[in-house]
RNA sequence: GGGCGACUAGCUCAGUGGAUAGAGCAUUGGUCUCCGGAACCAAAGGUCGUGGGUUCGAUUCCCACGUCGCCCUCCA
């Protein structure tokens, strides 16, 4: 709002300096308006004169000078300016402009914050998209929060999201699966097996043999093997992904769209896919194999999308997916990923740019893995003994807003250590009751006025001139800046950037709360503390809503 | 061997082409007559991996090196 204000004031001046000296203007400007971290470096500063002072012929100073001479500031919120050091413009802004923002906040209510930035542009993420040959662990836990917190940051931003989760029902997983299952059947029947090791080895694959015992009977035993492992492919995928959608489901997250890969073979998307290519010449023939020239499109070599024996690629079907999903008309893709996929991105970005598509349009966030750590100490974990800490089990021990709020403080490309035992304590050491616990306390806070029968009624304006502390106006500050800490946590698909935000706010809000009274005899400083509080309340609530964490009003 | 990424306080991590590099945990010592102690205050802790370069200015950008991780399948 206010660095927004000072950006076209200082776009003003630097246009009329520009036709004064009959230069080119060279728009935009980008200029960068930051919070400085001193406080005698005033409330925002500037580079601009520093950066521009080339373009200008000036010495940077000089030309800041000619900024400031030249700077209308029509809103009148400015108190001051001056420069400083090298070159920088330091604005001081008026208190009663800090004020403003409370009674914004408190009308704004829960839009505060939310943008019209994308324009209703429409923009698919997909994520988490785990194979349905096992249940979600943590690593997905924290892919499954990034994804969906990526989403909710769009859709505050004035974006047409659509969360999508692309089941991988074909392949030979499938078949591996179906399989498992078989194996564990026969055993049932006391049937003498070799398991190999590369199959499923978790428990809840006797789960499902159990399953299809009591409801089958012996009917596999007279199956022919192939159509055994067809049907209870199917069955076992069907099951494990309806626990799949209930495990989300618990989590928070709805998706828009399960996008069935198999559907890209039935309806042939696939080979239809490949055709394209051929008839682009980008497709050719080596060792029986079938390639696409994607090396011609920045990736390190050209990949096979039909092998040798005739079976496709899985990358030839998610070539078709990517057609597919940009065919339905998203201006933006933002694909999810495991970081262990990252020498995947060049070629799939090969292929969407060769089938004519924007490779600028697909954005891919890299998640890192997570460490499981109970008191410091690594939970041990292997995928293929099949023990696994699961979502679910993670969810059940911490909670959900545990959960999510620890998968989003880091960047979603650095790896994370989670601490099953820090994450249920009660206490700053865990930063989600820490964020939490503030707005409990402020809810707690209007209760006890209403017991006390203090009125507060926020349709009615309130002297905020009062609020002169240093800690309210800092927070005054904190509160202005939200609406664009959720702007660029959306530029930049970086959701970590609000966690961060709520701490700095919080600990401010916790410090000043336990050395000042709010309510209090001085009716005309209550109320003005009250409509602070309030915005706080507010602006937490949104927050702690974007990242799909409740605000409890008592814990 | 090649590619990608990381390297910031004891630990886990934020951050930035700018003016004195931050947070949490851990450590040490404090605060409660009172709106929720799931809180607060203070101390201490750093050559931003190493060496070059670019510039008015580099922890940030570029190059080399070191260490670690991941990927290098006609697997998904």
């Amino acid at each position: 709002m206010i660095d927004s204000y000072l950006v076209e004031c200082i776009e003003n001046s630097l246009e009329q300096i520009a036709s004064e000296k009959g230069i080119e203007v060279k728009t935009p400007w980008d200029i960068t308006i930051e919070v400085p971290k001193i406080e005698e470096h005033g409330d925002y500063a500037t580079n601009v004169a520093m950066v521009k002072a080339r373009v200008f012929g000036e010495p940077p100073r000089k030309l800041a000078e000619k900024i400031v001479g030249r700077l209308q500031d029509r809103e009148n919120l400015i108190s001051d300016i001056n420069i400083a050091g090298p070159g920088f413009i330091n604005f001081f802004i008026k208190n009663s402009a800090w004020q403003e923002v409370i009674r914004v906040i408190i009308k704004k209510a829960e839009n505060y914050g939310k943008s019209n930035w994308g324009r209703g542009a429409r923009v698919q993420v997909e994520f988490v998209s785990a194979n349905p040959t096992g249940p979600l662990h943590v690593g997905h836990g924290r892919g499954a929060a990034v994804g969906d917190v990526i989403a909710r940051v769009l859709e505050a931003t004035g974006h047409k999201v659509s969360r999508e989760y692309y089941v991988n029902d074909a392949g030979r997983q499938m078949e591996i699966l179906g399989h498992s299952i078989l194996l564990r059947y026969l055993e049932l029947f006391g049937r003498e097996v070799d398991f190999p090791e590369d199959y499923y080895q978790g428990e809840y694959i006797f789960d499902l043999a159990r399953e299809i015992k009591e409801e089958k009977g012996d009917y596999y035993l007279g199956v022919e093997e192939s159509r055994a492992i067809a049907e209870l492919s199917e069955y076992g995928g069907k099951r494990i992904l309806d626990e799949i959608k209930d495990d989300l489901n618990r989590f928070g997250i709805e998706y828009e769209c399960w996008f069935s890969e198999k559907s890209l073979f039935e309806n042939s998307s696939v080979s239809r896919t490949i055709e394209e290519l051929k008839g682009r010449g980008l497709i050719y023939d080596k060792d029986g194999a079938q390639w696409f020239k994607s090396s011609e499109f920045g990736d390190e070599k050209d990949r096979v999308v039909v092998r040798s024996n005739g079976a496709l690629t899985y990358f030839a079907s998610d070539l078709a997916y990517h057609k597919n999903k940009f065919e339905r008309g998203f201006e933006k893709v933002i694909d999810v990923w495991g970081a262990d996929h990252h020498g995947y991105i060049d070629r799939i970005k090969a292929g969407v740019k060769a089938l004519g598509f924007s490779d600028e349009a697909l954005e891919i966030i890299l998640v890192q893995l997570v460490n499981l750590l109970r008191k410091g100490e690594p939970v041990a974990m292997s995928t293929r003994k099949g023990e696994f800490v699961t979502l679910r089990e993670v969810m059940e021990e911490v909670g959900k807003d545990a959960a999510r709020y620890i998968f989003l403080t880091r960047r979603s490309d650095s790896h994370l250590d989670f601490d099953l035992e820090l994450a249920k304590e009660k206490s700053s050491d865990n930063p989600v009751y820490y964020v939490q616990y503030a707005h409990a306390r402020i809810c707690s806070l209007f209760r006890v006025a209403k017991e006390e029968n203090i009125e507060v009624d926020w349709s009615r304006d309130v002297d905020l001139s009062l609020l002169n502390l240093p800690q309210e106006k800092r927070m005054m500050k904190i509160l202005a800046q939200f609406p664009s800490v959720v702007n660029n946590s959306a530029i930049f698909l970086e959701p970590h950037r609000l966690p961060y935000y709520l701490n700095d706010l919080v600990s401010v809000f916790h410090s000043y709360y336990n050395k000042n009274r709010i309510i209090s005899d001085n009716r005309p400083l209550m109320m003005a503390r009250f409509w602070l509080a309030r915005s706080i309340q507010i602006v937490i609530k949104n927050a702690l809503n974007i990242l799909g964490v409740s605000a409890p009003e008592k814990m």
